[in-house]
DNA sequence: GCCGTTTTCGGCCCGACTGTTTTCAGTCG
């Protein structure tokens, strides 16, 4: 049996964080197992093997116990103490704190506890009949709260819901912009995991100062995309978008909005880390200000600069505010100087009309000299893509020749022939290699075949990174964010033999891959492996998917010279497998 | 359960809101 994954080992583990909740421990101890769940989740190395060598203590917020329990998942499946839970507490009241808002724990664990409803089903009835009023700390109130919760639960309305950045960032923008044009508005900005540029978005926070604040917490509430709204008041309003998303406006004083701004960019691992060193200092971090015990003074901070000052950091970019070491580094003065969009001189993944493109050769390379690229690999489909619009090997050799005539007659832009080949399920590539060895660039991408096993994936991963042909890989992970699990592998093998080789690893920049991820991409870096930031580009608007590619590049702690694709293109046609052994 | 410029015990981020209370616990972000 091959050993549990990371987000297997962080589910176990955040189960039993939510079993304790149940059973009344203390808050503490509860967080502790959810700090640990979020560290296994996001290390980028193999949990269960770290823990086999006795070493999973090295993540922080894992100590002794909570190593020794994952050995012991590891070993038997499960642990002891969630089985004596799991008996103790029906998985029905876990769902009912999901369903219900509002609905925690405790209160879960009194309706238990008095009147035996262990399910959603129970809940309902027990609601519709009036029989939680009268319970303590219960009334009508909250058996109406059940009822409306349950009927939008019934309705598919589950709260959590995560849009994909591009999206959250349309209703975003457009939200700022209004508010900024608006007479009462002074300075607004957009916060939270939009700012931070993460994958997904579950709500958005916008941020302001306002001379008419009440005013302008009635204006969110009368934009066209916003579905319906609270309370609107001088503190701001909370609205959602006729796509379901959660929008939080807050407005605060001008003097507090670099603290205002701070604290709702998050994350909330980054915050709490913050304010947990600056209380050992003495200092108490709030969206208000900053307290110090020995003055018993509040300072406040106009800009968001001001914040990181006073506690002796470095200015640290949104996009690394996860709770990943980034304290430590700003107090070092240690913080990566980050890639941006500026930075990338070549496109080393696109495609056209001969496969699944909508735009001819011609187009999308005058297209990516426009948009300033000084070289483009073409870079379509391969023999065995198999929907209609595979490349046959005499295709490919047209296609060779058509961009090379087209790179002699165009001025200010190189043009690579190349292909995205499939890795067969034995790691092969689906052309000969007398034919690879005509391109001048090849990427080598899983599309078929996902479920054959970590073990298998990892080998089949591997060999094809072993192949001198194959210049790089393409999504390494194959996940569809919000909607396809990475398929099982091992990435620490992946990387360790794309650093051996001199592969690169892709990081696609499509909205919806992001792969390379942020954490993997970092660990791929540290290893010395070069990253190319692709957009995959289907059509001329995609090579604008750059952005996003950028921003994983980014939360990855990317430098320019991490990224391949930054360099001119003479130094990196050298840096290409096939430059580097011949 | 974790952790240490408060080192092996005694703390552990901070504030708003809600519904229930009459001073606050629970929940949420």
């Amino acid at each position: 049996m091959p050993d549990l994954t990371n987000s297997q080992i962080a589910a176990a583990l955040d189960e039993l964080g939510d079993l304790y909740e149940l059973d009344g421990a203390i808050v503490h101890r509860v967080v502790a197992y959810r700090t640990a769940a979020k560290a296994v989740r996001e290390s980028s190395t193999s949990v269960a093997a770290l823990a086999r060598a006795g070493r999973a203590t090295q993540l922080a917020g894992v100590g002794k116990t909570l190593q020794e329990k994952i050995v012991t998942l590891l070993e038997t499946g499960d642990t002891p103490s969630a089985q004596k839970l799991r008996a103790k507490f029906p998985a029905g009241l876990i769902e009912m704190t999901r369903a219900v808002p509002g609905l925690g724990p405790k209160r879960a664990r009194i309706l238990y506890d008095e009147l035996g409803i262990d399910s959603i089903e129970a809940l309902r009835e027990a609601a519709a009949t009036q029989s939680i009023r009268g319970l303590r700390g219960f009334g009508a109130k909250a058996e109406e709260n059940i009822l409306a919760s349950l009927v939008a639960f019934d309705a598919g309305d589950v709260p959590g819901v995560r849009l994909l950045l591009p999206k959250a960032l349309n209703a975003g923008d457009a939200i700022v912009d209004a508010l900024r044009e608006h007479p009462a508005s002074d300075r607004v900005e957009l916060a939270g995991s939009a700012r931070r540029l993460a994958d997904s978005v579950k709500d958005l926070d916008v941020i302001a100062t306002a001379h008419e604040p009440a005013e302008l917490s009635r204006a969110l509430s009368e934009l066209e995309l916003i579905e319906s709204t609270g309370r609107p008041t001088e503190a701001g309003v909370r609205a959602r978008t006729h796509t379901a998303l959660p929008v939080d406006l807050k407005i605060v004083a001008p003097d507090q909005f670099g603290n205002l701004l701070q604290h709702f960019t998050g994350s909330k691992a980054h915050n709490m880390a913050m304010r947990d060193a600056a209380v050992r200092r003495g200092l108490h971090i709030s969206e208000y200000g900053i307290l110090d015990d020995a003055t018993g003074e509040t300072l406040r901070c106009p800009r968001e600069e001001q914040v990181y000052e006073r506690l002796g950091y470095q200015f640290i970019p949104a996009e690394l505010r996860e709770g990943r070491g980034e304290l430590e580094a700003a107090a070092r003065g240690e913080l990566p100087d980050l890639i941006t969009e500026a930075d990338l001189r070549g496109e080393l993944h696109a495609h056209t009309t001969a496969s699944d493109g909508r735009a001819t050769l011609e187009e999308m390379a005058f297209a990516a000299r426009e948009g300033g690229f000084e070289y483009l690999a073409i870079t379509d489909h391969s023999a065995t893509h198999g929907f209609g619009n595979e490349v046959s090997p005499d295709q490919l050799k047209v296609q060779i020749e058509k961009v090379h005539a087209l790179n002699e007659k165009l001025d200010g832009i190189e043009l690579l022939a190349g292909s995205e080949v499939n890795i067969l399920p034995d790691g092969s590539p689906d052309y000969e290699d007398e034919l690879l060895a005509q391109l001048d660039w090849v990427i080598g991408s899983v599309h078929t075949s996902f479920r054959i096993g970590e073990q298998a994936m990892t080998e089949r991963m591997v060999a094809a990174i072993e192949h001198p042909l194959i210049d790089a890989i393409g999504h390494p992970t194959g996940r569809k964010i919000e909607r396809r699990a990475p398929y099982p592998v091992d990435m620490e093998k992946v990387i360790e033999a794309a650093a051996r080789t001199g592969t690169m690893l892709e990081i696609n920049a499509s909205p919806d891959r992001r792969d390379l991820n942020d954490v993997h991409a970092r660990a791929a870096a540290e290893a010395g492996v070069l990253i190319l930031v692709d957009t995959d580009a289907h059509k001329i608007s995609d090579y604008g998917f750059r952005r996003w590619g950028i921003a994983t590049a980014r939360r990855a702690w990317l430098t320019r010279d991490q990224v391949a694709n930054t360099r001119p293109w003479p130094e990196f046609a050298a840096l290409r497998k096939r430059a580097l052994v011949r």
